[in-house]
DNA sequence: GTGGCCAATTGACATTTGTCAAAAAAGTAA
DNA sequence: TTACTTTTTTGACAAATGTCAATTGGCCAC
């Protein structure tokens, strides 16, 4: 049983464990962005951890002037920079709105009451964090044996629906190449 | 504060609980290990988790018949695969002793108990696995926009001790480049 | 619709890196 | 030391990717 399947199964545990739920609501809260919106401002701290309900998002710094974009974030998936959460640096990353987005957010400060007040939260943050790491691990191998034809046919392989609603450029960033490069390759 | 220096502080408090030290001590042993020699075959899954005392090791995997190096493994790291040992499943990845080493070992069986038994165990693999997979970005934005050149500089002041004591080609197969590449590079 | 804007493609060329073969250098064992 | 093996360097060339400029295509506001 992999990580991802541990986690669904402490979420069902967790739904029905009535303090988890009243404490929970009462720290999250559900907002709305519009495209082309920013999570903060970059070189802040990462205060808050959302959760992507419905839209899409990247994430992304600045390199010599340069936007270089690190992640898309779909459906599920939780939204901030690992190193500025935990150490309370700040971020590099920041995150752009691509798709119209409704996102679920708590605050750090909230959350680690919740880890700590239930076992079964600081277990799927431990969970969470093991997943993030193996599927790091298999992002750097294909970065690193990988070359650019094989990088692009993994990404579409694994998300499909990318190419339909994420333009070009970002996903040419995200793969380490340009977008020339990455449009040759399509052709 | 980060990862590594709560890690320490855990690791002292650790040292003062008595049954904890007992119970590691019962669980855990010495091993020594010749140049040369594998921690284990390659496609078994990683049931020991290894702690490199002195000597050096490499991790790497075969791709094609070629073997690919993803990381080098020096005094006071710990040496295993995070995927197959949280998940059970055999490695690609498998360690090769580059200088002849001593190394404590511990079954993830063991590990689990302790972790179990006593919080700062838990808390420590936590801290550890967090700062794994921050290094694990670094590593990932480094292969991602820094050409050879930049990646080999990085490495070099990050890891000063490493060109004395590891042989160019798999210091090359880590940067992702081949060994003339690395040769020239270094002309 | 039309104009304007941004994204995507294409072309010509430069740069980086890889490949293969050979030579030089370094390490190892007798 | 010598002979042998392995690692590293070097050279010539090929392949992959980047850069810059121009063009095409799609989308949206008017």
């Amino acid at each position: 049983m992999d990580q991802e399947e541990q986690i669904r199964d402490l979420l069902l545990k967790s739904l029905k464990n009535s303090a988890l739920r009243r404490a929970y609501s009462a720290f999250a809260r559900k907002k709305a962005f519009k495209k082309g919106e920013h999570l903060r401002e970059p070189g802040t701290a990462c205060r808050y951890c959302y959760f992507m309900i419905s839209g899409i998002a990247r994430g992304y710094y600045l390199r010599d002037g340069k936007e270089v974009t690190t992640s898309f974030c779909f459906d599920g998936d939780p939204v901030f920079s690992l190193e500025s959460a935990t150490r309370g640096v700040p971020a590099y990353e920041t995150f752009e709105i691509l798709e119209d987005a409704v996102m679920e957010l708590i605050s750090f400060n909230d959350l680690f009451q919740l880890r700590q007040q239930f076992p079964e939260v600081e277990k799927m943050w431990l969970l969470s964090v093991e997943a993030y790491a193996i599927w790091l691990e298999e992002r750097l191998y294909s970065l690193q044996f990988n070359d650019a034809k094989e990088r692009y046919a993994l990404l579409i392989k694994k998300y499909p629906y990318i190419i339909q609603r994420v333009q070009l450029g970002y996903i040419a960033s995200y793969l380490g190449i340009t977008k020339e490069t990455l449009s040759r390759i399509r052709g």
